[in-house]
DNA sequence: CGTACACCTTACAGCTGCTGGAGGTTCAAG
DNA sequence: CTTGAACCTCCAGCAGCTGTAAGGTGTACG
């Protein structure tokens, strides 16, 4: 029986990550000592593992609850595990693609920084000026 | 003068986007019409263009505040900017060095996958047993 | 048995970067 | 002058956690 922090430890979660998952449902609610501290078995011990390698991989939350749903009925045709992981493949290319463009604008702009004033700064220019690139409507930040 | 909506539509904005901007200070309060209703100008289209442009390249807010305030001193020397665009550069490098590593693995995964029940699932298998890769500490979902 | 100390508990605020809605006001066209 | 779109403020919520405060528990050592 572990301890929520020795659980922790072991799947290089942070405590307060195994709660949450817990309240919305990800993890199962573990058994408590009579104090109320919460105590996990073997299973669950793999279940975090489950889902800390699969957001490892990027997974986002929504998809490792289908993951460990089909994992939960060893009957279900796996086309669906296959399913999930061909989006998540496409979207994880799309990102490359995406940030190799950046990083190709990005150079540039840094190439052409000639070290003056912020006045004739190209980067500063650039970003005033260029309008048209990028317009790939997907997540910014990523 | 420009409207709120106006503008947003210039820049491919959210009015919302546009309100929370000047809420944490990124774009200023503008003037109001005696209905209270915020009226823009120039100065504002280009400082939103600006800041647009910025985050397509995905710059984090903080970055563009630092650009923001570069470009209203013209005669500082321009190193920051270029060290700003630099470190975003990095990140953007370690991003995509993540996410082929990542893309090699779904591919695997994906083309190992047979076809079977979930029961020999190789997708599944492998989120149950992966447990040495990606230890890189970046963030994940990116 | 006492106590020190690590570990646990709940509850809630905060992070980034917005986005959406409710409920009410203003503006410009007809 | 009326209508209806666009505006206003305020507040909640998304992902996916992370951190903190104030307190209770569990265990090892003396």
């Amino acid at each position: 029986m572990l301890t929520i922090g020795a659980l922790a430890k072991r799947t290089g979660t942070k405590v307060q990550t195994i709660r949450y998952y817990e309240e919305i449902g990800l993890m199962p609610e573990p058994g408590r000592t009579e104090g109320g501290q919460r105590r996990y078995g073997a299973d669950d011990l793999d279940r975090l593992s489950f889902i800390r390698h699969a957001r490892q991989l990027g997974f986002p939350l929504g998809a490792i609850r289908e993951l460990l749903d089909l994992g939960d009925h060893p009957n279900r045709p796996c086309e669906e595990a296959d399913t999930i992981a061909r989006r998540h493949l496409k979207q994880v290319e799309r990102r490359i693609a995406r940030l190799n463009a950046l990083r190709t604008e990005l150079r540039r702009m840094v190439r052409e920084c000639g070290g003056g004033r912020a006045a004739e700064c190209r980067v500063l220019e650039v970003l005033r000026d260029h309008a048209e690139c990028l317009t790939d409507h997907e997540e910014i930040g990523a």
